[in-house]
RNA sequence: GGUGCGGUAGCUCAGUUGGUAGAGCAAAGGACUGAAAAUCCUUGUGUCGCCGGUUCGAUUCCGGCCCACACCA
């Protein structure tokens, strides 16, 4: 008796505290999946993509449009200065307070973005590494760029021989960080790698878009010659005219490290022709694409849709949830 | 019409003092723990422009032809 009331209960209950997320290709459709799936569910969505973040780009990063902004709050989106140095592990603190925020007035949250390292660092953690001193990433930064890669690898050697074994000695970044690490911690990063998955105060639901890899490719060059006629052009110039004032140059922030922004900069040097610049953005977006497919492919948890099957989607989640 | 330079991987080119060839980019696949739209790894058979000659053997030397570019007429 007692057992079936509570199965009647529980059939009416919807489980909180429940994010799902929505992964997949750039230019897949995920924007108008979330905003779906967000309505429907009359809750609000945390974007996971490294760029959207950032307030003077927009038109390149495919920010959503200001009507999809104003039919569903978002979080994330043209939220910061292209000044900040953002990173997985800052994502991942900012995105659980976003989700604590969601949840005390919703029981599902929506994550969307193709960003699969702050997907992977919000939904499952990351390591706890101790915070590297600024002083110390500065010099080992700028000593990079003075005496290269020879120079770094010799140092990772001496410094973090463990790291120099079993680490990739020919990816400068990897190398970086097990430098600062190392000589900030006087330990391996490698001694504070232990993959585990942290314990989240919410459930996690995967879905993933996707389309048959020429339709993508389509979409890819339509929404490329969009952006120009849009003013991408323009946008860059604009960011260029800030940097100015400021002395920076785009090579040094890395959140200009975007496909659509260093070619066009490259364009603005005279490195590349207009036209050139163009094919390169929708190359570079085609490469971008399949990076991302290789990291969705990769979770099997994913349960994959047409862009399309909004139908789908919403069933699917209306049976895990309830 | 003449002279010069060239025709080698999808593209840009290197090379073979004659023993059938290799880089970068592209493409395909993969990795990914504080730069992640970043960064890195793996994968290279292509009538070496065409036809002949010399040679055991030619993409490499010789001759002819075709094509492209530049200059001269």
């Amino acid at each position: 008796m007692k057992r079936a009331i509570a199965l009647v209960l529980k059939k009416k209950t919807v489980k909180k505290n429940f994010s799902i997320v929505i992964a997949g290709p750039t230019a897949v459709g995920k924007t108008a999946m979330a905003i779906l799936v967000a309505q429907a569910h009359k809750t609000e969505i945390l974007s996971a993509d490294s760029r959207q973040c950032f307030r003077d780009l927009s038109i390149g990063v495919a920010r959503p449009h200001e009507q999809e902004l104003a039919a569903v709050p978002h979080h994330f989106i043209a939220s910061h200065s292209i000044l900040e140095d953002w990173n997985a592990a800052r994502y991942a603190s900012y995105g659980m307070e976003v989700l604590q925020q969601i949840f005390a007035e919703h029981d599902i949250a929506v994550i969307v973005g193709g960003t699969g390292l702050y997907i992977k660092a919000l939904t499952e953690g990351l390591d706890d590494v101790p915070t590297v001193d600024p002083a110390i990433r500065q010099s080992i930064q700028l000593e990079y760029e003075q005496n290269g890669m020879g120079w770094l690898q010799q140092m990772v050697q001496e410094k973090d021989p463990l790291y120099y074994s079993t680490g990739e000695i020919l990816n400068p970044h990897r190398l970086l960080r097990a430098l600062e690490v190392v000589l900030s911690t006087g330990r391996s990063i490698r001694s504070f790698q232990t993959g585990q998955v942290k314990p989240r105060f919410f459930q996690t639901l995967k879905i993933a878009l996707e389309l048959p890899r020429q339709e993508l490719v389509v979409r890819i060059d339509k929404r490329v010659e969009q952006m120009m006629k849009d003013g991408l052009l323009e946008e860059v110039k604009s960011v260029q005219v800030e940097l100015d004032q400021k002395g920076k140059s785009w090579k040094t922030i890395t959140a200009l490290q975007t496909v659509g922004y260093k070619e066009l900069f490259m364009y603005l040097e005279g490195q590349l022709s207009l036209d050139e610049a163009v094919e390169k953005i929708k190359q570079h977006t085609r490469q971008y694409a399949k990076r991302q497919m290789t990291w969705v492919k990769k979770d099997t948890a994913f349960q994959w849709f047409h862009p399309a099957d909004g139908d789908g989607v919403l069933n699917y989640i209306q049976k895990q949830i309830s």
